[in-house]
RNA sequence: GGGCGGUUGGCUCAGUGGUAGAGCGCCUCGUUCACACCGAGGAGGUCACUGGUUCGAAUCCAGUAUCGCCCACCA
């Protein structure tokens, strides 16, 4: 069967998609075989694929696809989330287009529009995930906000609930304004800006004098309640127990001591705001302090600001406390400071610490059988490097803020009675029971939980839990985790604390960390810099085979990838290189394809031993070395050492020699070579398949049916992934080849350096150094004189005459001359002879040096002393040849200066 | 402030103790039988710097510079 002469990546891989999921090749059943199981990092329903997403996704395809090969009974199993806040904020903006908020709607109209939204464009990412070529099981996706993930979640909160980890509390939480929502510590992101370091004078209240305190912030002044200095600061040993009347208020406030207050910073007095500062919050606590919230949920200064500042904007606040300030004297001075400003990870506002009521769930507990997994080895990180930062996390871990005044979500499931008691329950009425109250006096909180509290089940929520589902047996814990590391903490060690407090097991056995994609200039891709890569926009280009390609040849340990588009493209000549080479061995078998024996379990038959040549057994070598690296580097996740062992050996080996070299030998009747040829393009369609899977697919059916046309279609998903077997590893033939490349090359490099027109065939006369030599060339004629576009090879001991017509090298102890054709261009083979003399002289010198070194020969390897030796020897031998080859030269150069 | 990663030919990157590699780009040559998304040949690196360990360092150690990432409650 043929192919067509030209690859086309958009018309095949959509239909080889089509093949496979109506084959049913993504499924899997529990219960036999060895399992394996990713669940993929579920993206959000608001998303679209962009390149971080196609390098996550290409490496668990990559894997996954080989963990069939292999063998095991392998799943993976995607997903949605329902992500909270950034899919009320697309739905809101939807809203506000019709001049609407969600308040208009009301929040059960509101969450239905989420729902109609959600069934428009969430799965969107799926079909993208598909365009990729995604082996994914689509049976078994889930959804976060699905009943049987609510279930499992209401679980999760019910059983920490019971055991007393979630708890209510009021604290200094990261306010966002704009998503009105409280959010977790790691959900913030600090930029440093430019801003000032305001030094203001607080007049005390019951003496005369004054204390000036520095703060960025002056409008969070009038909520302080306090003024804090170190109690160790003599400075203001004067004034412990002093009060201040803090300005613009009519309030007075304490001094208290507090070793918080660093001395050597600004005044080293400091005012505390207990309700708009973490460590001012902690300060009021110490001392009972009372807090004062002076700036609302909405982000505007409230009543207890004062009537002057009540209703304003932060900013509006903090230039009117400023103005004011001057006016009564009070700003002492200014200084220009970079501020760390946290912001909305969603939505990069301003944040805004204040002190608020929510719902908490304490960390110790849970962190420490996470940390604990990691340090014995149950869940290996790659790179390792990420076993620590994972470990430093939980080990300073604080409680999780989980509510959030959001309306999408799952709502928290705590209900109330109306004289302020609670209870959680899987529902009202379980609630209800709790509280001896009748159910339909009860109200649900209103708050809805952190998306991350869901995202943390993931791996045992979509195999089924809580019910003990088959498949929860059978592929719990799972087998790899792969990621970003944004979210190791968000995410992963969450879901680490889920898994071994559910189920007592880690969630996954490997966690894979992913590299950063950059664009090609090293910066960040963004949609607001227009400097990203979009990843269906390369599927359209190149083929989706051609993106994976070139992430997966790039998805090594570093943590950036400077990616651009000519790294696409550059794939794609890789996938057109093996298109081709393909068609040229089907026309190979085309012709002798009844000579092939096909086994279902190990491909091509091979012929006896005997039969085989040099070429073949080099060849199969060295594809006996490629397996070797692909197997390790797969199971080390170095998806870039496998793929750039199988370029090489595909293009540099199997190409540009093997596949040469069998053409000549097919004209000499060697169809041996053309069984090798099937063979070897067997495997490494089979290699190659996790990487490229729909390009190998369609050469396999062709390949297929012309050596196995009896045999039913089998897709290449589940032929065996070659397997290693050092056995078939021969030096001897690699050896023996590599004196017939060196002699092809060393005529080429003749011809090339003497100008010897690429369309003449020239004569070649080889003086071989040993025996062996000589039968090696000998029985590779047909080779040599193909790929050296040699006319005429003369296998002899003595030196060819008319020393004038030949130019010389030698491959180790054998010399070639090669028929240049015309008389030799003395000075130009002298000149040649010359240059090469120099870097011999210098290895001489080189190894020498290292040889006469007496520490050397004592200290270093015999194996690494004996090496140098050889070497050295042959660049002796070298240097002999090229002088005695320059004495003739010269005297042939004189000889013919005398007849001129 | 703490931690981590990078610094190798023009570009993007391999290479963890034994004579510097690849792809792209560049130069020369080549359209007949898989492929011009190609083939053959070639030029081009004192491996950021300094010091140390070693017979031997791109590779190990210490420090410096520089770029980047993560973490941190300091006004």
């Amino acid at each position: 069967m043929d192919l067509p002469r030209a690859y086309d990546p958009a018309v095949v891989e959509q239909r080889r998609y089509r093949t496979w999921m109506e084959a049913g090749l993504f499924g899997a059943t529990p219960g036999t075989g060895r399992p394996y199981c990713i669940t993929i990092p579920p993206p959000n329903i608001t998303g679209s694929l962009h390149i971080g997403h196609a390098l996550n996704n290409a490496i668990m395809d990559c894997i996954i696809r080989w963990r069939r090969m292999v063998g095991d009974n392998t799943v993976c199993l995607p997903g949605t989330d329902h992500a909270g806040i950034a899919t009320q904020a697309v739905v809101e903006r939807e809203l506000a287009k019709e001049g609407l908020t969600r308040h208009d709607l009301g929040r059960e109209a509101f969450v239905q529009r989420c729902w109609e939204w959600r069934e428009q464009y969430g799965n969107r990412i799926y079909l993208q995930l598909q365009r990729m070529g995604c082996s994914y099981d689509w049976s078994r996706a889930r959804f976060t906000l699905d009943e049987p993930y609510v279930e499992a979640i209401y679980e999760e909160f019910l059983r920490w609930w019971d055991r007393g980890l979630i708890y209510r509390g009021t604290r200094v939480v990261n306010w966002c304004p704009r998503c009105s929502s409280a959010i977790s510590d790691i959900e913030v992101n600090s930029e440093d800006r430019q801003g000032a370091l305001y030094y203001v004078r607080y007049p005390l209240a019951d003496r005369d004098g004054s204390v000036v305190v520095a703060t960025t912030r002056p409008e969070t002044m009038l909520g302080d309640t306090a003024v804090a200095v170190n109690p160790a600061d003599t400075r203001y040993t004067h004034l412990h127990g002093a009060k201040v009347r803090l300005p613009l208020t009519e309030r007075v406030i304490p001094i208290v001591t507090d070793e918080f207050a660093r001395m050597d910073f600004g005044t080293g007095a400091v005012k505390v705001t207990p309700a708009h500062d973490l460590d001012d919050f902690e300060i009021g606590v110490r001392h009972s302090l009372p807090q004062v919230k002076v700036i609302g949920d909405d982000g505007r200064m409230t009543a207890d600001a004062g009537p002057r500042y009540a209703g304003l904007e932060r900013d509006d606040c903090r230039t009117r406390v400023l103005e004011d300030l001057g006016a009564l004297g009070l700003l002492e001075r200014t200084e220009p400071y970079i501020v760390k400003t946290p912001l909305c990870d969603r939505c990069k506002t301003v944040l805004e610490p204040l002190l608020s009521e929510q719902w908490f769930v304490r960390q110790t507990e849970l962190a420490q059988p996470a940390a604990k997994a990691v340090e014995d080895g149950r869940i290996r990180f790659f790179p390792e490097r990420y076993a620590r930062v994972y470990l430093d996390w939980l080990r300073n871990i604080r409680d999780w803020c989980i509510s959030r005044q959001l309306w999408w979500g799952h709502r928290i499931p705590v209900w109330w009675t109306k004289d302020g008691r609670y209870e959680a329950g899987r529902n009202a009425d379980e609630a209800a029971r709790r509280l001896g109250v009748p159910p339909d006096q009860l109200r649900q909180d209103e708050d809805v939980l952190d998306t991350w509290f869901s995202s943390a089940l993931w791996p045992h929520a979509i195999l089924g839990w809580p019910r003990q589902t088959e498949e929860l047996a059978f592929w719990y814990p799972t087998n790899l985790l792969t990621t970003a590391q944004e979210i190791l903490y968000l995410w992963v060690a969450r879901m680490v604390m889920t898994g071994l407090d559910f189920l007592g097991e880690v969630p996954f056995r490997d966690v894979y960390i992913h590299a950063t994609v950059l664009d090609s200039k090293g910066e960040r891709m963004s949609k607001s810099k227009g400097n990203g890569i979009d990843p269906l926009e390369m599927i359209e280009k190149y083929g989706a085979d051609a993106l994976r390609l070139s992430l997966l040849q790039q998805a090594g340990k570093n943590q950036d990838i400077r990616f651009g588009e000519d790294r696409v493209r550059l794939a794609g000549t890789f996938n057109n290189k093996l298109w081709n080479a393909s068609r040229y061995v089907l026309g190979v078998l085309e012709q002798i394809g009844h000579r092939i024996e096909w086994s279902e379990t190990d491909g091509v038959v091979l012929p006896e031993d005997s039969r085989l040549g040099l070429c073949d057994r080099w060849i199969l070598s060295r594809l006996q070395r490629s397996i070797t690296i692909v197997d390790g580097a797969l199971g080390g996740y170095d998806m870039d050492d496998a793929m750039r062992a199988l370029y090489s050996f595909v293009w540099d080996e199997f190409c540009d020699w093997y596949v040469e070299a069998s053409k000549p030998r097919l004209r000499e009747g060697a169809t041996v070579t053309g069984v090798v040829l099937a063979h070897v393009l067997d495997r490494i369609l089979r290699l190659l398949h996790p990487f490229i899977p729909h390009i190998t697919e369609e050469i396999w059916e062709a390949f297929r049916k012309t050596v196995a046309s009896n045999a039913p279609h089998r897709s290449i998903m589940v032929a065996t992934y070659p397997s290693s077997d050092p056995a078939r590893v021969n030096e001897t033939a690699e050896r023996r080849m590599e004196l017939l490349m060196g002699v092809v090359r060393g005529i080429r490099n003749t011809r090339a350096e003497l100008g010897v027109p690429a369309a003449d065939r020239v004569r070649v006369h080889v003086r071989p150094g040993s025996r062996e030599d000589g039968l090696v060339v000998g029985d590779n004629q047909a080779v040599v004189s193909a790929l050296a576009r040699v006319r005429e090879l003369v296998i002899g001991a003595e030196r060819p005459s008319e020393q004038g017509r030949w130019a010389a090298f030698n491959v180790g102890e054998t010399d070639v001359y090669v028929d240049i054709g015309s008389s030799l261009d003395l000075s130009a083979e002298i000149a040649r002879l010359e240059k090469a003399l120099t870097s011999v002289e210098a290895e001489i010198t080189r190894s020498e040096q290292r040889l006469g070194n007496p520490s050397f020969v004592e200290r270093a390897p015999a194996a690494v002393v004996e090496k140098e030796r050889q070497n050295l020897a042959e660049h002796l031998s070298n240097r002999t040849r090229l002088n005695e080859r320059l004495r003739q030269m010269r005297s042939l150069m004189n000889g013919t200066d005398r007849t001129d």
